[in-house]
Order: C-alpha cells, then structure tokens, then sequence
DNA sequence: CTATCTGTTCTGAC
DNA sequence: TGTCAGAACAGATA
C-alpha cells in the first residue's frame, strides 16, 4: 500500500476537495471492499479528511466516519469536470475512463462530483465506524512519528520489549510506530547506515539517535515530493509521485550503490529488503 | 507455461 | 507470548 507520505499527499489532496461536499450517493460494487452501512453516509457533509498511519479517515457530520485503508493497491481518485486527482499505487487505469473494473465504490456528491475506490487486489477496505469504533483502531497503532511521542527515548524502550527483533521488523510493527513500510524502511536504514538484519538489542542510544533521524528525514522528504510512484507512470496533472527519483536503495538490485558497492536484495520476514553491504553495518 | 514477485496486515499454528 | 507461514487477491515479471 501506501505509507505514510503517499496516504498523506492523499489526505492533502482530498482536503482540498471533497471538504465540505455533502455525500448523495455511495455505490458498492465489490461487497467486501466496504464493511458496515453505507447508507449512514448518505446526506452526511464532509467535516475533514484526516490521517493515522497508512488510514484515511473522511470525517462526517454524525460522529461517522469513513476510514479507508488502501493496503497494496487502493486508489482514491476525485473527478469532477475539470480536473482528476488521484492517489494511491498508479495502474494504466488512471488513464481509463472512470468507473472501470478495479472500481469497487462510488461516492457522488450532490454537486455531481465523484470519488472512486479502486483497489485492483481487492485487500484494501472501507468502514463506516462511529467515532468510538474509530477509536478503538486507532488506539492499536504506535505513535506518529510526527508528533511529540516518537522520540528516540520512546524507541529505545520499546525494543527492550522485543530484544531480538530485526530493526527492519521493529520499525515496520504498525503498533511501535505508525506508517513505515518496506520502502522507507529499508530507505530510512540505509541513511541510517544500519543493515536491516541487525538485532535491536544491539543498537547503542547514538544509533537510535540515526535511526530516528533517518526515519524523520525520509518520511519528510517523501511528503516533500508527494510520494512515491512507479517509474512508468506519467501523471495526468502533477500532483503525484516524485519520491522514486530519490530512491537510494529501494528496488535497485544489481545497481552501482554512491560508494561504489553494489545494492543487495534479501528476504526478512517475508518481505524483499534492499541494503548495500558496504555502507550498512550489522551492530554486534 | 511455470514459478516467483509485489508498496499490507490479519489469523492461526507452533 | 513471540515468531512465522499462509491467506486474502490479481496481476506483472523472469
């Protein structure tokens, strides 16, 4: 899915939008892509768009919510006469006509305007939740590491809880720190010059001190740049994507690394991890 | 064609 | 508890 600077871009993007429109219809095309009742949407004014971790959540009036969340491949797109907003991974579609198949639910807004919920994998989701039940969710995530709790104090304790954790699983556990994923994950240990595969335990306060640095910066420089976007994706009106130029590691096996190694890929939890041997330091 | 990969996260087995 | 494979799904890539 998006993290954490594509699911902001998005936020941003909406916020400029769809605030204020009032909801006159929601379609659900794929049944298990919205969870709850959307006709609780229905004649509901657009309060904010907000975010937590990799979540977008559309305020309404009521105390309802609609929360999405885009896993690998949701899309939020905006369309009205004039002009299209998109956000989320890109497909071909964005350039199809609108809705397609991988639309899985329209929102139409009483001044003709609509947002479309693509999800080609199908494993993202919208919920209509009541400010409890969003809550509720949102109390199972760690902290933002925007906000004034993310410290490299607070990341210290937490991985004595998981002494032998890889600092690549640790930085991605969405319930120590909110919306890391594979990409600036690996992105943020490179900068911070640590392999991936390194034990928690053994990092020192002053590689805590680069880790939280390298996570800040990255994820800064990501919203900086609205995101990261596949390489052969032309965007239709530029507000999308250019986070894949400043890639060091991310997907460039084989490639030249700046001090003259070479990017290596291997596995950590099931996931593909990139990292440059040469520059980055397995702590002992 | 087959095998393996993919930006996520939840569940169930050990 | 912590860890891990597998599942949910539909492609793209080698």
């Amino acid at each position: 899915m998006p993290e954490l600077p594509e699911v902001e871009t998005i936020r941003r993007g909406l916020d400029e939008r769809i605030k204020d429109k009032r909801i006159a219809n929601v379609v659900v095309e794929n049944k298990k892509s919205f969870i709850g009742d959307p006709s609780l949407a229905i004649g509901k004014n657009v309060l904010s768009i907000e975010r937590r971790a990799k979540l977008v959540i559309v305020r309404l009036e009521n105390e309802q919510n609609l929360v999405f969340h885009l896993k690998m491949t949701g899309q939020l797109i905006f369309i009205d006469r004039s002009s299209r907003f998109a956000g989320g991974h890109p497909s071909h579609d964005w350039h199809a006509k609108l809705p397609n198949k991988y639309t899985r639910i329209i929102f139409t807004f009483h001044d003709g305007t609509n947002l479309y919920f693509n999800d080609l994998r199908k494993f993202g989701w919208c919920k209509l939740l009541n400010d409890a039940e969003l809550k509720k969710i949102e109390s199972t995530y760690g902290p933002e590491p925007f906000s004034p709790e993310f410290t490299v104090k607070y990341l210290q304790e937490a991985a004595i809880r998981f002494p032998n954790r890889k600092i690549k699983q640790f930085l991605m556990d969405q319930s120590i720190i909110a919306g890391i994923g594979n990409i600036y994950n690996d992105e943020a240990l490179y900068a911070a010059k640590i392999m991936p595969t390194t034990a928690v335990s053994k990092l020192k306060h002053s590689d805590w001190e680069k880790v939280y640095k390298a996570v800040l910066n990255i994820l800064t420089l990501g919203i900086k740049n609205g995101g990261t976007t596949d390489s052969d994706f032309v965007n239709v009106d530029g507000k999308i994507g250019g986070m894949q130029n400043f890639l060091k590691v991310y997907r460039k096996t084989g490639e030249p690394c700046e001090c003259g190694g070479e990017i290596e890929k291997m596995k950590i939890g099931g996931r593909g991890t990139y990292f440059c041997q040469k520059c980055q330091k397995e702590l002992k």
